[in-house]
RNA sequence: GUGGGUAUAGCUCAGUUGGUUAGAGCGCCAGAUUGUGGCUCUGGAGGUCGUGGGUUCGAGACCCAUUACCCACCCCA
């Protein structure tokens, strides 16, 4: 028996059903605010992401689909959503138009190889948005808000946790003092900790270990490092935050694990789902399509875990509809199918039975398969041209000539 | 990459200190006055006990290896 590779799932049934309600949803509400579809490759050149996503990630340094295609190209499966938007606003020269605003909404397969676990897959799927050319950070609002849209409308509970990493004039500094306060205290933090002061120090700051939590205490805060502008930017979305009703914290260890990352950074944590507890993260990358070689443009943007939210998700109980057909003698089964594309012609649905059988069987399947209607050819409906239809949720049945069914 | 757990019917799982024909529930199929669904009752089909070795008179149970799945670390959505 072939299986599927390590990491990857199907969907089927209720899964399926599962994500096609949560996309749906999703892309609905994102359409509200203004917000376009677009589809980009699922394998890009490498290059893409290293310079995007960033070398120091764990996600390019070791978690890459990587394979040198038949033409000799260095290519990968995408990781994430918001490179390959990227890529495509500045291939279609969007970042030319000064002064416009783009957004977009994607949705799909990435895909990561890491150990599997719950709520982790190799290849899994994001909903993501994408704006661009709005510097305000009353876009950061209207995204935080976006989410939370959707996530009510799905039922899902979740808590939201927003920082500010800050931009180019205050980050760098802000680094500089934090390693040097770590380099302090290098010895008595934690293993993974001393090797994270070169790598990546402000990841230092949410590490698990109690003792090193001690130790942080004194440790410098990116939010109280924050540069004029940041600041008040930073500001202000807690006030926009706060008069919209949306609950958040404030976690200055917040931290996002792609380079591009600036300015505010937020994260939706549902606590009903085991340890890969985000259920959602996004933030500003307002540098990042200079990276990539376009105009500098701002942007921001979210991305949301299906996987991590469908079992959580409330999907509204489906309802019997559309028709079954059957036939109890085989001379009917022309009768059936003429009639069954008549109706699918027509819109709608419809389940057919090619075997003959008893009334019972017929009335079993039209059960199994959730058909409204059950209808069947029986001797005596054949003899004169009719057929018998049943309603089954109203329990009425009646015999009518078959052209009027 | 590291650690722990699990692997028996389509699904969820029982299976006593190793001992005859490996069980249940659900699902499936067929019946219960010949053309009336969901409930009930009866019967039936379905398993080389993940795979490969080993210990033993004898292994689903014990040992080793291997693979897969699950959970956690890590990382992140």
């Amino acid at each position: 028996m072939i299986n599927a590779l390590r990491g990857m799932k199907d969907l089927i049934f209720e899964d399926a059903e599962r994500y096609r309600y949560v996309t749906e949803t999703a892309a609905k509400i994102a359409s509200n605010y203004g917000f376009e579809y677009i589809e980009t490759p699922i394998l890009e050149e490498t290059r893409l992401f290293r310079r995007s996503v960033g070398e120091s990630s764990d996600i390019v340094g070791k978690e890459m689909y990587r394979f040198t295609d038949k033409g000799g190209n260095d290519v990968c499966l995408r990781p994430e959503g918001t490179a390959g938007v990227v890529r495509a606003f500045i291939q279609a020269k969007l970042d030319r138009q000064q002064g416009q605003k783009y957004r977009f909404f994607y949705f799909g397969p990435m895909f990561r190889y890491e150990r599997p676990q719950k709520g982790r897959l190799r290849q899994f799927h994001q909903f993501g948005v994408e704006s661009f050319g709005e510097k305000s950070v009353a876009e950061d609002f209207t995204l935080i808000q976006m989410l939370s849209d959707i996530f009510d409308a799905l039922g899902i509970r979740y808590s939201v946790q927003i920082n500010s990493l800050g931009c180019d004039a205050c980050r760098p500094p802000y680094r500089e003092n934090l390693v040097s306060h770590l380099e302090g205290i290098r010895e008595e933090l934690c293993e993974d900790c001393r090797r994270r002061i070169e790598s990546n120090p402000i990841r230092v700051l949410d590490c698990k270990n109690e003792h090193c939590q001690e130790l942080l205490s004194e440790a410098p805060r990116i939010t109280h490092n924050l540069c004029d502008d940041c600041d008040r930017d930073f500001q202000q979305l807690q006030d926009l935050l706060s008069n919209a009703r949306i609950p958040y914290r404030v976690d200055p260890n917040l931290v996002r694990g792609l380079d591009y990352y600036t300015g505010t950074a937020f994260e939706f944590v549902s606590d009903e789902i085991g340890a890969q507890s985000a259920i959602a993260g996004g933030g500003r990358y307002d540098r990042l399509v200079e990276y990539l070689d376009g105009r500098p443009t701002p942007g921001i943007g979210f991305a949301i875990g299906i996987e991590r939210i469908m079992e959580l998700v409330r999907i509204p109980e489906k309802e019997r509809s559309g028709w079954y057909l059957g036939t109890m003698i085989p001379e009917g089964i022309d009768s059936i199918l003429k009639l069954a594309h008549k109706k699918r012609k027509n819109g709608e649905k419809v389940v057919v039975e090619y075997s003959p059988k008893g009334l019972k069987g017929h009335l079993k399947g039209a059960d199994k398969v959730g058909a409204r209607y059950c209808a069947v050819i029986g001797e005596d409906e054949w003899k004169n041209g009719s057929i018998w239809v049943k309603d089954l949720l109203r329990k009425e049945e009646k015999v009518i000539p078959i052209q009027e069914a």
